[in-house]
RNA sequence: GCCACCGUAGCUCAACUGGCAGAGCAUUGGUUUUGUAAACCAAAGGUUGGGGGUUCAACUCCUCCCGGUGGCUCCA
């Protein structure tokens, strides 16, 4: 809404022919109004009845400020280049003059007219103003953020992940990126990084193919695999691409299925592995969210095993020993496995398929359980829609019962897919898919081992090794000497030759929880010798030769891992 | 998403019944050159999560939104 203000003496108004088809049909003889306030309107495009309110507001506001009584009302669409309809405008005219004539004497010219008038201006400074009235700007406001969020940690043990991510610069979450959406600080991506290399040389040890897939994948791949009807609530809506669907993938097992046809045409080529760390994306419940533990994007230790149906057992059997062998060395404590079984005779309609296909893959992985020797607790009920699986479970520090990591086993995906292999019989078969992350998602592996270790993290996973600390200017030049000879080694390393006392680094490398703190003062510039200080231990270790303590550095990260 | 609680400086917390927003740590600038968990001085740091309301006066009361915490549901 565009509107014209001048206090006049007096204006003198008629109409004089039509000037559009739906002009208005009122007196148009010629009017005289003396001291007043004469408005000019012109309804613009997207104004509503808000800006007819602030526009009635206004003109109160100067009427009020020139002291006029009387007002009059005058159509006017020159006022704009975008006017509304004329139907629209008409309606905001009447608006406005009704809403002032509570308080004002009002009169209006005609709408829709050519018109002839005549005013005498009274030329003060506020005789002639003009004023546009624009949507409110305070929904945009609205949608300010703060720029970052806050955790409450009233309730939380220190040893949280989400006070102990902020702590040691692991992760941050920004109100400005979004909830669920951890950014990996320095510390934390070097943490990360090392366990999915970790993942990779166990994986490929294990005969793990490595591959790399999209974000995005086409909505009829999820029609095809019969994945959108259970998924399509925790998948986030899709993006238009030239006028096709394309989805943020939920899951990478599509997109491996499409490898596996590429590669796939004999019972010779199996089994196949397909390993990669995948980013999905889920829609998780605003309430549900928290930490590293559950987010929206998350990189998945994913890999998929496509195997005969007499494989099955044997395959399942090493994945068990993957598992057992990654979380000796990662140090996954206290976990036990779920066999997670479907419930046929309660909710049959959860679960697709052939049954005497779900009872033989129940069948050989409850025996590769009990031939590999583990405990497991049975439940049914938990299957996932496609085949039965088994769930590797964790108490956080709160005591609350959580998934870590998945293996389940797809008889239904591949066949809707048409999938298969020709078999040594010469027929053609679906393979069975076992789905399975060793370290499930790396953001929630990455919580609980902060939790567990109380952020001590072992030396080979810790993202600061080693931290050398001067105690005088004079010790610069040694530690710069021997922090050159730990990074040639492939140790990561920090310096501190901040004027601070030895205490206080002392000290904030404690905080920071640093497997290994090397002081250099002027006894070890003179002898060429470190003093050693192990995480959390008051005695130090004096005299120590660099060369020495660089092989126990890489010894230790060699055997504990 | 639902229910309950919560939101003050980067962090931990003060601020009486509604009455001038304040410390410690961290940061920055100096001083200090230190021997294994916190040297000293100074400065800077805020639209009290945001909008609206009540009031002479709002961090404080009301309301809507945003965000967090716990639980439910769901999940790796």
């Amino acid at each position: 809404m565009k509107i014209l203000l001048v206090h006049c003496d007096y204006i003198e108004y008629e109409g004089k022919k039509k000037a559009i088809k739906t002009a208005e049909e009122m007196d148009t003889e010629k009017k005289r109004v003396e001291e007043c306030l004469v408005v000019f309107t012109s309804a613009e495009d997207g104004d509503d009845r808000a800006i007819v309110d602030k526009t009635v507001e206004s003109i109160k506001d100067v009427a009020g400020q020139v002291k006029a009584n009387r007002i009059v009302v005058y159509p006017f669409v020159h006022l704009s280049s975008n006017p509304s309809k004329p139907v629209v405008a008409l309606d905001f005219v009447k608006l406005i003059e009704e809403a002032l004539k509570k308080d004002y004497e009002v009169h209006r010219s005609p709408f829709g007219w050519y018109k002839a008038f005549e005013l005498k201006c009274k030329g003060h400074p506020l005789s002639e103003l003009s004023r546009e009235i624009r949507p409110g700007q305070e929904e945009k406001k609205k949608k300010q953020t703060r720029g970052k969020i806050i955790l409450d940690r009233r309730n939380l043990p220190p040893t949280d992940h989400r006070i102990l991510g902020d702590e040691l610069g692991i992760f941050h979450l920004s109100d400005d990126i979004g909830s669920g959406l951890p950014l990996w600080l320095p510390n934390g991506e070097t943490l990360r990084n090392t366990l999915i290399k970790f993942m990779r040389e166990m994986e490929e040890k294990y005969g793990y193919k490595y591959v790399s897939t999209p974000h995005i994948v086409k909505g009829t791949m999820y029609e095809k695999t019969g994945h959108l009807p259970y998924y399509k609530d925790s998948m986030y809506a899709p993006i238009d691409i030239e006028g096709e669907d394309y989805y943020l993938k939920p899951m990478n097992c599509p997109h491996h299925h499409v490898i596996y046809n590429k590669m796939v045409k004999s019972y010779r080529d199996l089994p196949l592995r397909l390993a990669e760390p995948g980013m999905t994306y889920r829609n998780e419940l605003s309430g549900v969210t928290y930490g590293l533990i559950r987010v929206k994007g998350f990189t998945q230790n994913d890999s998929h095993i496509y195997v005969t149906p007499e494989q099955l057992k044997a395959e399942f059997i090493k994945v068990l020993q993957l598992f057992k062998e990654v979380y000796e060395i990662v140090q996954i404590k206290d976990y036990w496995y779920r066999l997670s079984l479907p419930d046929f005779k309660n909710n049959p309609d959860k679960f697709t398929g052939d049954p005497k296909e779900w009872e033989h893959a129940c069948e050989e992985i409850r025996a590769a359980m009990k031939e590999f020797g583990t405990k497991f607790v049975e439940e049914s009920g938990e299957a996932a829609f496609y085949g039965p699986k088994i769930d590797v479970q964790i108490k956080n520090t709160l005591g609350k019962e959580e998934t870590i990591a998945t293996s389940q086993v797809d008889i239904v995906v591949p066949k809707r897919l048409g999938m298969y292999y020709m078999d040594a019989d010469d027929k053609k078969k679906a393979p069975i898919v076992i789905h399975r992350a060793i370290l499930g998602s790396f953001e929630r592996t990455i919580a609980y081992l902060l939790e567990q270790t109380e952020g001590k993290l072992p030396t080979w996973l810790a993202p600061v090794q080693v931290k050398i600390v001067s105690i005088t200017e004079r010790n610069v030049d040694m530690v710069k000497e021997i922090f050159e000879k730990l990074f040639e080694n492939g140790i990561r390393t920090d310096v501190d030759i901040r004027s601070n006392t030895v205490e206080y680094k002392i000290r904030e490398a404690e905080v920071q929880k640093i497997p290994y703190i090397v002081v250099i003062g002027d006894k070890e510039k003179e002898a060429g010798t470190l003093a050693v200080r192990k995480r959390g231990q008051k005695k130090v270790e004096f005299g120590v030769k660099p060369e020495k303590f660089i092989d126990d550095v890489i010894q230790e990260i060699k055997e504990k891992r």
